[in-house]
DNA sequence: TCTGGGGTCCTAGGACCC
DNA sequence: TCTGGGGTCCTAGGACCC
């Protein structure tokens, strides 16, 4: 029999942050998105503590002045590489791996001739190889399609003492669990499946499968097959084949100047570049994203998100390119008088970089060159620190300004800053 | 004062063609 | 009372995920 297990690390951000402070172990624990924006990520007592997902900063900062929670600013450096070591002790249990997210990961496990009992010390043997190699406390959830496994792995998480379970179609514990908990059931499937009277994983299952695909299309008939055991997502290859990659953030404070906006255009634009040279990538189209702020409406027609796409004469992963065509676009769509909040840069259309076909027109020497000039950045920006050479267009300050007050060390990936005892 | 940053897939509707 | 219809391609938007 082929299974899948879903593993699956608890509170991850909060986890990872624990894991240098282990005096915080059972004090409650928030992690805040960029610009100390929102929390991201609770421990479980935080989760006590009634802060919601996504809550506003400002919305907890007296719960946090008055010590009833450790707030931690985001340290992606940090998540990144203890996700990195525990996906590398994952990669040890099995063949295929499917990284989901940073903290989670598909397994595909093949347990031929073995008994319930057997994968479970399996499951039971990878969540301790885990807890003592990399420190992050995980759980483990087995079924024979990816949705069962995620909802194995949610019975894990809240209704288990081991930390392991391994689910069947169809059994009783799932007359006991909303639908909205449910792996692709989100706020508006679950109200509108509550308003069909389906309220629980099991009503969810028993559906008619006519009607789930009159009123949910494809994606809920699928969802409902996979609760029945019937296999309809695999394991998704690696990212090569991602389709678009972006570099979008939110400014600390809103920005009224088309300066101003096209230097961080020209910023993220450098960032884009570096993922798509990464990942030997190139763009074939381009687009620039603005977003006002929604909390200060000042267009009568309501819009807040502004965008223009345009295909690139060639495909490309040069920066140079890229910040002179996301200048041009941004200032075409920016509008004096509007306090935009956010602005992005996307690539679209992947090509692999080196493969794709030069336009007659193209100067073949040139584009050499500048292909030289981008290896000779990344190998420099590499060796002396991110952001060490980079364009004039980015500006002369220090980067993006980014609110970061509760930020911890980054132990791990930064000499620095590396934990002492 | 202060509200994240990535991704995916699907569908509806418009443009255009014959 | 009026109405073409069927195909493709593209984009915008909405749903979902972490």
């Amino acid at each position: 029999m082929r299974y899948f297990a879903l593993v699956d690390c608890n509170n991850f951000y909060a986890s990872c942050e624990r894991l240098f402070q282990p005096q915080l172990l059972h004090t409650p624990i928030v992690v805040l998105s960029n610009n100390d924006g929102c929390v991201i990520a609770r421990s479980n007592e935080a989760k006590a503590l009634g802060i919601p997902m996504g809550e506003p900063f400002f919305k907890i900062r007296r719960l946090a002045d008055a010590g009833k929670v450790k707030v931690f600013s985001s340290n992606f450096a940090l998540y990144g590489d203890l996700s990195r070591r525990v996906m590398e002790v994952l990669a040890s249990f099995c063949d295929e791996l499917e990284v989901y997210s940073i903290d989670e990961a598909f397994m595909r496990l093949d347990f031929a001739g073995q008994t319930e009992a057997s994968s479970l010390a399996l499951a039971a043997r990878v969540r301790a190889k885990v807890g003592m190699g990399v420190g992050i406390p995980v759980c483990v959830g087995i079924a024979t399609t990816k949705t069962l496994a995620k909802m194995a792995n949610h019975i894990a998480k809240k209704r288990t003492q081991t930390g392991v379970y391994l689910l069947h179609p169809g059994a009783a514990v799932l007359r006991e669990i909303a639908v909205g908990e449910v792996w692709g059931v989100g706020r508006a499937y679950e109200q509108r499946l509550n308003e069909a009277n389906i309220r629980t994983v099991a009503d969810l299952a028993a559906v008619d499968q006519r009607w789930m695909r009159a009123e949910f299309g494809v994606v809920g008939l699928r969802l409902v097959k996979e609760l029945n055991g019937e296999v309809c997502q695999d394991l998704e290859p690696p990212i090569s084949g991602r389709q678009h990659t972006m570099v979008s953030r939110s400014f600390a404070n809103d920005l009224c100047e088309l300066a101003e906006i096209e230097r961080r255009l020209a910023l993220y634009a450098t960032r884009l570049g570096e993922k798509l040279r990464q990942y030997d990538q190139a763009a074939t189209t381009l687009t620039v994203c603005l977003w006002a702020n929604r909390f200060k409406q000042q267009r009568k027609d309501g819009r807040l998100y502004f965008a223009q796409t345009i295909e690139l004469p060639q495909a490309t992963n040069h920066t140079n390119r890229l910040i002179e065509w996301s200048r041009r676009i941004g200032a075409a769509l920016f509008e004096a008088g509007t306090n935009y909040k956010k602005a992005g840069v996307m690539a679209g259309t992947l090509v692999p970089a080196g493969g794709f076909q030069g336009s007659l027109f193209t100067d073949q020497q040139a584009a050499a060159r500048s292909t030289q000039l981008m290896t000779a950045l990344d190998a420099i920006n590499r060796a002396q620190g991110k952001g060490a050479v980079y364009f004039a267009a980015c500006g002369t300050g220090t980067g993006i300004p980014l609110r970061q007050d509760y930020r911890s060390p980054r132990y791990t990936t930064h000499w620095g800053e590396i934990l002492e005892i």
